[in-house]
DNA sequence: TATATATATTATATAAATGTACTATTTTTG
DNA sequence: CAAAAATAGTACATTTATATAATATATATA
């Protein structure tokens, strides 16, 4: 078990000596991140071996999930939640290991079009049966109704942190 | 609202062109990592001109909620998620400016004992107010009960990461 | 056309996070 | 008791991330 308990006594004391603390929002915080470090640690071990970082698995993932299968660095970074002086240098490491591509935009010549290669996509398909194997064993201990409740909680969540 | 309509749209297409992508945990890991992040920028954003980050302040949380008053930096780098080899650096930031004090421990004297200073007892005091209206903010959007579900949903999951 | 706006990159500095190796002290155990 | 093992902490180097400003180019618009 991950020892969140110590967290929420924590969060009991501070409650006694701040009486005005909101407790319960505090403690989804806190959870979250708890949670999102599990998981952004269980992601890098897992990539470990294929050469990549979380977020260059990220990235990947995007460029794999387009319509069009083609980004430009600025799209990618709004969808990776990445700032765009990060995206240059993510997208240049990607670059040289041959896993994706740049050329120039036909209809705006401002804009680069970002491109999974057929190695990036090779790559990204040896690898998707552990990360797959992974995401199934994060969510095995709750029920797929669950999930879904879990998930329309945190969607409504979301919406209010959307000034 | 935050855009997290693209999102699922690039995992509908990446389910179809990966049919075994699990796309419900996948989906609530992507919420949590998106959540996460505006949280994360949220509280960054509110702590700056308190001369504060977001670690910075979870350190001075964790010790105004520690029944005892004081933590030793393993305790602190445990409960707040870090690497000890941060701890040192952002304790060291925290010392400098008055807001935490070092002291050995008298019963394990391979232990050093961290506390709040009234000075840093004192700036926690005065963002709390702050800190709180943010985290109202955020809970906004969600009932109490809803809060509950959350929290247990949330919980339930944590349970299926710690291998 | 002149001006403003948008896109991407580069350069630079700084901050944040991690990994590894090392020291000191305490505890264990042979 | 002495040697080995465990624990806590630190120091250093490296990697990763962010912030800012400057540059170049393309597009939009007044």
């Amino acid at each position: 078990m991950s020892d969140f308990a110590s967290t929420e006594q924590r969060l009991a004391v501070t409650c006694r000596r701040y009486p005005d603390f909101p407790r319960r929002p505090a403690t989804l915080v806190r959870l979250i991140k708890h949670i999102h470090k599990l998981l952004h640690d269980d992601a890098n071990l897992t990539l470990k071996p294929y050469g990549l970082n979380h977020p260059q698995y990220n990235l990947l993932m995007m460029l794999y999930g387009s319509a069009s299968g083609t980004m430009s660095p600025s799209e990618l970074a709004d969808a990776a939640g990445e700032k765009s002086a990060n995206i240059t240098r993510l997208t240049n490491e990607l670059c040289e290991k041959g896993l994706i591509a740049r050329s120039g935009s036909a209809d705006d010549r401002r804009k680069i079009e970002l491109s999974l290669t057929s190695q990036g996509q090779a790559l990204l398909e040896s690898l998707l049966p552990d990360i797959c194997t992974l995401l199934a064993k994060q969510g095995r201990h709750l029920t797929v109704s669950e999930q879904s409740q879990l998930e329309k909680l945190l969607k409504k969540f979301l919406s209010g942190l959307a000034d």
